[in-house]
DNA sequence: CGCTGTATGCTTACGACGTAAGTATACCGG
DNA sequence: CCGGTATACTTACGTCGTAAGCATACAGCG
């Protein structure tokens, strides 16, 4: 077709680092990361487990870079909106991307190197907390307790099985068997209600969020009233 | 010796199911979750790996065993201190059994089974706010909200990679010449205070959990005010 | 006492894994 | 045309979980 490539012999789109790591995000997130092996990818490629090596030191540096595309799906906190509207936005793409790919909060924790994109973003939310007022104490336990929060979520969430209210119903049906009400009242009251009401995920993560917001708010002002950080 | 076991060709003491658990959890605590694997943990206990299934029906379940041996060393929440300090002590020894055993989060994401001590525990902690007086939603809100917390405390406390202020000291000298601050300004002062100020995981953690105690306690008073919840 | 499960151990073997080492091919700049 | 570089393939090693089969030792029972 074209006048360039395409020499008759390499049917197939060349291959590079980027593409190697988008099927692997692939791969996981249909199969699961148990599921991601080195011949597998390969397959899915057309290509022998051994070439993937030609675009990726190791299995290793494969996943930090299945975690960085994790990382460039987050949206940046906007800058012009006040930060509790910024941190909220972050807080729900942070959500949406680690619900996306549900094996990256399990990565996170083995690969423990963070690269450049990962650092940007730590480095966009400090500042966004400053800007604000904060002081660079107060961002510090802002940005744990908000991290700690998402992560936290997005963890159970993950485990949890199940993600539409049909499958919440059908789960319980299995479930609810084997936690008799008489020895778990509290869970059955709790498990009820959740039912009657079609739990949303959503929902509950917001109002954990929303209240850590309004104490990190009261915070901010607090600090303000005795003594306004420097700027 | 005695009269009835020890009959001479089985020097080793009986392994049971509880032994091989056990076993398995200390080798991860040494060595870490990628070096369990059946073959080393049978070496550690002096049999041999297919030895093991005797006692275990597959990988899987040793690893649910281990998750359960965590939960067994998590405190109840005391139920006669008030909740607020039952859900402090609750949060303190959750982070301590993480801390303890650091692969214990990264199994807990992929087994979604929950043993009888799990439900026992997540029972008394959803009977401990009840009783005081928080509303079976309510409850449900806080629970999410201080177990997401802590467990995405616990996981970045984990792949963070120091846990003492030395370790801290070595590692900033690695890591911050590869984060200059003229691009990562913010990253850079939080180092600097934190490496200043000797940085203290207990004293983070408890930040952000007196925060969202703080926020829980207004919820509580703000639904008594507006009407006292069945009890 | 011997007979007979049953519990517990060991040996061997299979297929999948990550990847080291060596080889073949196809392109590009001289 | 020629040599180097990039990319792909083949083969092979050690490790993994575990299925299948075999050995032994003990308990209950006649």
């Amino acid at each position: 077709m074209g006048t360039q490539p395409e020499p008759s012999s390499t049917p197939r789109t060349a291959l590079n680092r980027e593409r190697v790591v988008r099927a692997a995000v692939a791969l996981a997130d249909e199969a699961g990361l148990e599921a991601l092996s080195m011949r597998k990818l390969g397959q899915r490629l057309g290509v022998e487990a051994m070439s993937l090596y030609n675009h990726v030191a190791n299995k290793d540096d494969l996943l930090d870079g299945m975690i960085d595309v994790v990382f460039s799906e987050i949206d940046l906190p906007a800058s012009d909106a006040g930060w509790r509207t910024a941190m909220r936005q972050r807080a729900a793409s942070v959500r949406e991307a680690l619900a996306r790919h549900p094996w990256a909060t399990g990565l996170m924790e083995l690969r423990t190197t963070h690269g450049p994109t990962s650092l940007r973003h730590h480095e966009a939310v400090l500042d966004c907390l400053r800007e604000a007022g904060f002081s660079i104490e107060n961002a510090t336990h802002a940005y744990w307790l908000l991290d700690s929060y998402i992560y936290g979520f997005a963890i159970q969430e993950a485990s949890l099985p199940f993600g539409t209210p049909e499958e919440l119903v059908e789960m319980a049906e299995i479930v609810l068997p084997r936690v008799p009400a008489e020895t778990y009242p509290r869970l059955n009251e709790a498990a009820a209600a959740a039912l009657a009401a079609g739990y949303d995920y959503t929902h509950e993560f917001e109002f954990g969020l929303d209240l850590i917001l309004d104490g990190l708010e009261r915070l901010l002002d607090s600090a303000r009233e005795s003594g306004a950080t420097v700027h």
